[in-house]
DNA sequence: GCACGGTTCTGAACACGTTCAAAAAAAGTG
DNA sequence: CACTTTTTTTGAACGTGTTCAGAACCGTGC
């Protein structure tokens, strides 16, 4: 409903540095506490900040909770590039990115929960398809993007054009599958990645044959289909 | 079929009656009001209740939600019936569900976004994969069973028994796309899922395929593994 | 130096979901 | 019937996210 560009809300130095000084107090805290236990009141009070401060440059506690997400992409991505350098198969990266991305989250699973909560919602900002949040999920697609560029495998053009966005879908199933997963360790999602990765593999070498291209060619315009939902 | 559950919270006949008038109000005014707009304290009011009253009996605003989700379920089931018994095939059968599912949620489509959104929170008695939620989950997916059940179609024994489970899943996709989608009278809905019916009914046929013995078999595999989640 | 306009900041207030101690009513018991 | 126990019902209170009118602050032009 009400959202804002957050530049509009510092033009001045000083409203610079409170609103950095607000944001890194949130998210210190909701790493220490979670996500419940973080309370817009606590934010304010930590950096000794009157509640209604925090709203200036804030509009909700969710963009403070796309902020922090942002901040643990930022985190898989520095974590995740090394692989990318050292793998070159599109399966030995996927599976290695994969894994990261769940140990990245690992100390934030209650928190996750929330997140995909409000993603589901088409009014929250933080919901992948609004526009708040495309930077982040631009930033997020891109990580694909670079684990599916210069892979020896012969691949369509056309799929691999929608592989990086197809690729994210998959991973925000997995993220999905991985909050309510109460395995010790996770075990379960590990052993899921693990099998889906495999599949998908051999799904893309199904879908690369020749026989497979009207299949696969209505499969792709279906795809677009649906990331015009984001525009 | 199966209603009583929160029984514990109602041992007497004149607590059942203020049950199903706390509930019946509630589900009124989710219709008329939609969700943001009903409140506990206005659902209490208008049963003539007190607020502490309502939460004798349904222990969050959650579970009423709930049971209105539970009763939009049976309006599709009573709907779709007719279709299986005109429709033998499964591309015809699951086109109309399909229709029918989202002509039934679309006077709702601001409350299908709430529920969306606190099913995705491992926490919320609202998730398909939570104890609470287990008999509309069911009830839910045995449309499907139906749906499938004496299709002519020749379809391997292993890929039949997963496929109620399969296109539940698919059902709630398609769900989350209608939610975000804002097109007029939701024509982008509608076309994906004719687009999707139509593939899907390739994609059985392909995956029937003796050939494809192999992968159909490693992907049912992870079907049951995913299914292990909501046990 | 001073007034003005925008920016930053405050504190109180609101509405909501939720909790809880205890009163009222009903059911059980002898 | 009187009493005890259980169930239903109340009303006030709590903590939360959020809003808002206006105070304090700060740079700029006179």
């Amino acid at each position: 409903m009400n959202s804002e560009r957050k530049s509009m809300h510092t033009k001045t130095p000083k409203g610079e540095q409170t609103r950095g000084l607000i944001l890194n107090t949130a998210l210190g805290l909701l790493r220490e506490r979670g996500y419940e236990r973080t309370t817009m009141r606590a934010i304010a009070d930590q950096a000794g900040v009157s509640l209604g401060n925090a709203y200036h440059y804030f509009g909700s506690k969710e963009h403070l909770i796309q902020a922090f997400y942002h901040q643990l992409h930022e985190e898989h991505l520095t974590a995740s590039l090394p692989v990318l350098e050292k793998e070159s198969s599109l399966k030995a990266r996927l599976l290695s990115v994969m894994r990261l991305k769940i140990s990245t989250l690992e100390p934030h699973h209650e928190f996750a929960g929330v997140l995909f909560k409000t993603a589901a919602d088409p009014h929250s900002p933080l919901n992948p398809f609004a526009e708040d949040s495309a930077p982040v999920r631009r930033d997020s697609v891109k990580l694909f993007e670079e684990l599916v560029r210069d892979t020896k495998a012969r691949i369509p053009d056309d799929l691999r054009a929608e592989l990086p966005y197809l690729l994210w879908l998959y991973h925000m199933g997995i993220i999905l599958f991985w909050i309510h997963d109460s395995s010790p360790k996770r075990a379960r999602t590990y052993r899921l990645i693990d099998q889906t990765v495999d599949l998908l593999d051999k799904l893309i070498s199904l879908a690369s044959n020749p026989l497979m291209r009207p299949v696969r060619k209505r499969a792709l315009k279906l795809v677009t289909e649906l990331q015009e939902l984001s525009v």
